[in-house]
DNA sequence: CGTTTTACTAGAACGAAATTCTAGTTAGAA
DNA sequence: TTCTAACTAGAATTTCGTTCTAGTAAAACG
């Protein structure tokens, strides 16, 4: 019953500075996650075996392991690597921009644009994480909270000027990327006719609506 | 390698008015969902062993795979029933609303009471799809469109004496649920402070707002 | 340089858990 | 009452995640 977490390189604790010993692992381990990803996409996550994740990396057992842990650590380390990729473009995207409106429209775009860039991942980062460890998990909130903090930041001095509406914080999110995060998902699974592309005017004019302050 | 789908009975097949052999068949497999959920809601799915589900349910190895052919599938049975009782409860409560902005209030409403009052399903139906069989993916593309399709056609009289927006069919989903499904999950989640029914009429005059016509 | 230490790689062996298989039992039909 | 198919049971098998031992390469240190 020891919970044993025989190493937590860069599985879940990882400070983005953390010396590299070479290259070479570096290398290594992003084409297991890259194996991974390919495969979970092909076969499911359980369906994938630790096997099959090694021979398309070309690695061995042993290197899986002593990176990641366990199979599920693998699975974490993608998705928490996924999930920070993801919010740091975004806030490099909005950073560009000068008053709310635009940031909100920016925020519809960058994620129609990133979800149809990088298809797998965005699917994958649409497959939940129900079955993460609880360290996974604590990380998984650490990180939305940094980002919902991140973006609050960014929006209060429009907030302060009056451009927008003044909600409860955790309301803006789901508000603005909630729809097209749905949308989004449901085109990914095969289900839409009309691409993210062609709709995202409709959805960042609605989010902008939903928060904006009444005229 | 023969992928050998042993039986499909209620896994995916299914049709609701099937006949039952006897109800005490119908009751030991909604004992087996039963304790599936309850599993998989303290281990999570991958924790929990065929053996815990047996157990708990109190029946026997062979049981579970005569009536669901994998542990998988009893996953995504759970999964489709449950999509479905929430959706059939969704229905029902709208057709009892009179005029767009209720029905649109309604859809909030129901989705905030349900998943308060069924935490543990709501919370499962948020873990996505990624590991299910293409049989399950297939059906649970049906169940939704299908469930688009009635709220559209709910609404439909609505539109046409122009109390909503035309849109394309499949944003008015993800634009009048998208922005509470979010909220709700990271509450589920264990993020936020504010209880679904705390926000609910935000995030449904939200909804509507962004369905209603331009005044 | 040589030595020591430590990160890293390797893959065979192990054990836990999913699944299969054979042998029943029960309930409805004929 | 007999027959048949749905259903239940749990031991036996197989699959697959994980551990373990034995290394190799590369940085640190003298």
């Amino acid at each position: 019953m020891t919970q044993s977490i025989p190493d937590t390189k860069t599985t879940v604790g990882q400070r983005s500075g953390g010396v590299q010993r070479s290259a070479a692992t570096r290398a290594r381990k992003a084409s297991v996650l890259q194996a991974a990803l390919s495969c979970f996409a092909e076969l499911g996550i359980e369906g994938t075996t630790v096997h099959d994740i090694r021979r398309k990396a070309d690695c061995s057992i042993g290197s899986i392991y002593h990176h990641f842990g366990s199979k599920e650590g693998v699975a974490e380390a993608l998705f928490l690597d996924g999930i920070q990729k993801l919010n740091q473009g975004m806030m490099r995207k909005i950073r560009s921009c000068d008053n709310a409106a635009e940031s909100v429209h920016a925020v519809v775009d960058y994620y129609c644009e990133w979800s149809t860039r990088n298809q797998q991942l965005a699917r994958y980062l649409h497959s939940r994480d129900i079955d993460f460890s609880p360290a996974a998990k604590v990380r998984l909130k650490q990180i939305h909270r940094a980002y919902i903090t991140a973006v609050f930041t960014w929006f209060a001095p429009f907030l302060e000027r009056g451009e927008m509406r003044v909600l409860p914080i955790d309301a803006y999110v789901p508000l603005i990327s909630g729809p097209i995060q749905e949308y989004v998902r449901r085109w990914l699974s095969g289900d839409h006719t009309n691409s993210p592309r062609q709709v995202k005017k409709l959805f960042a004019d609605a989010a902008w609506d939903a928060v904006k302050s009444p005229d």
